[in-house]
DNA sequence: CGGATTTTGTGAATAATGTAACAAAAGTGG
DNA sequence: CCACTTTTGTTACATTATTCACAAAATCCG
C-alpha cells in the first residue's frame, strides 16, 4: 500500500548533487508513469537514471521514507512526494527579464507551467519591444518591474539579458522583492544573502563535451 | 615572465567539477581582460569566481604550472593555457538537430563561434522547415545528416528536438560519426561508449531555486 | 647581493559524497 | 502462520573533493 507520509527534513544540509538528482528522478518517473508503470524498485529506477541504486535510496532518505520494503516505490506517490520535497507541489510565480532570442524561446515554452513555474511577466528595456505581445504576455518596461512584481506576488526571476546587463537586471529583481533568480547570462552577479541564485551556462557543458572528446582522442 | 609551457595531463582522472570550474575561470578571466587587467593572483580570481583560492591552484595543477610565484597568473597566457586544456584552442564543427523555438535561439546566438563552436549545419524533420534559412544556414532534412556530416567533418551535435525524438536524433548523429552530443531535451538517451554525452536541463536548475527558497522559508 | 615579501604549487588533513553490505520490514505461498 | 523472497532504509566503509598549511620560487628594493 502507498505510504504518503508528510515530508520532513531529517538532516541539516542536503548535498547539492542530491537536489539535482531528485529533479532527474521526477523527470524519469513521469516518463515511466506515462508509459503505464505503477511501481518501481530503486534498482530499475537507478538503471533508468544511470546512477547507483543505493544513491537513490540515500537521496530519498534525506527526506523521509517513501518506499515499501519488498515492493518498491509507488510511482505516482513518489512523484508527489518528491515534488513536495523540491517545493514544486505548487506553482511558482515567475517573471522574465530580457526578451531577446533566448527570452522569447523560454516564453514560448509551454512546459514551464506544467513543471510548476508560471511566467506571468516579461520585461525589457528596449522601447521597441515594450508593448509587443509575446506568448500572450505584454512586454513591459523594466522600470515597472517593482510595481508589477508586488502587484502580482512574483517569487522567481529569470534573467536573459546580455551579460553586461545581468547585474542591473538582478538589482531590479531584488528591489522588487524576488526570492530567487535563475541567470542565463554568462556573468557572475551578486545578490543579497537571502536571495537564492542559480546559473545556467550552456557553454560550460559544451566545454565539457570538447574536453572529454579531446581526452578520449589522446589515449 | 609568462610561462606558457606545453599542457600535459598529470593525473589519470580529473574531477568533473574541475572541468566545470575551468570553464568558469575562462569566462571570468576574459571579463577581467576586457576590463584591462594584466596579472591576477589566485586569491583575486577566487573572489571573482566565488571559490576557494587553493581550489583554483589545485585545479590548475592537474594540467601543469601556469603561474609565477610571488606574482600570480598572466591573464592572457592563462586563458590560452586553459583553452588548450579544455580543448577549445581550435573551433569545433557543430551541427544542431531540431530547429524549433530553442534551436532557433541557439542558431541566432553569435557567441558560439567566439567561444570555439561553429554551427555549420541545421537539421529538422518538418518538411515545412526544410529549405528555410535561419541565421545564414539552410535547414536540411535529418535524413541528410550522415551524408552532410561526413562531407563537413562534423564533430559535435546539439539536440533540441522534443524529448520523445531525442533518442532518434542521437541515433542519427551517432551514425553520422559524431564524437560528442549536447542534449537539451529532457530525456535520458543512450549512445555508444565512445560518444561523449552531456545534458543541459534548465528545469533542474529551476527546481534547485525552488527548493532553496522553500528551505530558506522553513527555517 | 641578500633579506623581505609575495604568491605559487603541493602534500597532508579534513570534509563531503558515493558505494556496499546487511538487518528489518513487507509481502507471498505453501 | 511460518519459512522464504524481495527490496527498502541505514550503517559502515571507500572514494573523491576541498581546504589548510607551508616550503619553494620569483620578484623587489635597499
Ligand atoms: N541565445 C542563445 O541561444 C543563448 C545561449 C547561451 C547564452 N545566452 C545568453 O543569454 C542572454 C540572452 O541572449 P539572447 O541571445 O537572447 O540576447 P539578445 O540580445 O537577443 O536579447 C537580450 C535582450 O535583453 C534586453 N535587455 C538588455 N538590457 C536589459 C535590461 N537592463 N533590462 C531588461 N532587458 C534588457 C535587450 O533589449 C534584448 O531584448 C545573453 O546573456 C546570452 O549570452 C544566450
Ligand atoms: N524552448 C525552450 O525554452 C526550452 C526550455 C527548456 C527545454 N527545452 C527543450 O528543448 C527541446 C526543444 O524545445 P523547443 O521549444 O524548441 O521545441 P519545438 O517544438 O519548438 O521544436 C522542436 C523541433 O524539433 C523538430 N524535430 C522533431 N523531431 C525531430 C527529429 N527526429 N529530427 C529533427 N528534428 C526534429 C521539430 O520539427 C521542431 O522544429 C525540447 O525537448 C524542450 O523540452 C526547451
Amino acid at each position: 500500500m502507498p505510504n504518503p507520509r508528510l515530508f520532513s527534513l531529517k538532516s541539516e544540509s542536503i548535498p547539492r548533487a542530491t537536489i539535482q538528482r531528485l529533479a532527474l528522478y521526477v523527470q524519469v518517473l513521469e516518463d515511466l508513469q506515462r508509459e503505464g508503470s505503477d511501481v518501481i524498485s530503486s534498482e530499475s529506477l537507478a538503471k533508468a537514471c544511470d546512477v547507483n541504486p543505493s544513491q537513490i535510496r540515500k537521496d530519498l532518505a534525506y527526506f523521509g521514507e517513501f518506499g515499501v520494503r519488498g515492493v518498491g516505490y509507488y510511482i505516482q506517490d513518489l512523484i508527489a512526494s518528491l515534488k513536495r520535497c523540491l517545493g514544486i507541489d505548487h506553482t511558482w510565480k515567475t517573471v522574465l527579464v530580457g526578451v531577446g532570442n533566448l527570452g522569447r524561446a523560454l516564453l514560448n515554452h509551454k512546459e514551464f507551467k506544467l513543471r510548476g513555474f508560471e511566467i506571468i511577466g516579461a520585461f525589457d528595456c528596449d522601447p521597441f519591444k515594450i508593448g509587443e505581445e509575446v506568448s500572450g504576455l505584454e512586454v513591459m518596461c523594466t522600470k515597472r518591474l517593482m510595481e508589477k512584481s508586488h502587484e502580482l506576488g512574483v517569487e522567481i526571476g529569470i534573467i536573459t539579458t546580455p551579460p553586461e546587463r545581468a547585474q542591473r537586471a538582478a538589482n531590479h529583481l531584488v528591489e522588487a522583492g524576488i526570492k530567487g533568480i535563475l541567470n542565463f547570462a554568462p556573468a557572475r552577479i551578486t545578490v543579497p544573502e537571502h536571495v537564492v541564485l542559480e546559473y545556467v551556462d550552456f557553454f560550460h557543458h559544451l566545454y565539457s563535451v570538447a574536453f572529454n572528446i579531446t581526452l578520449a582522442q589522446q589515449k
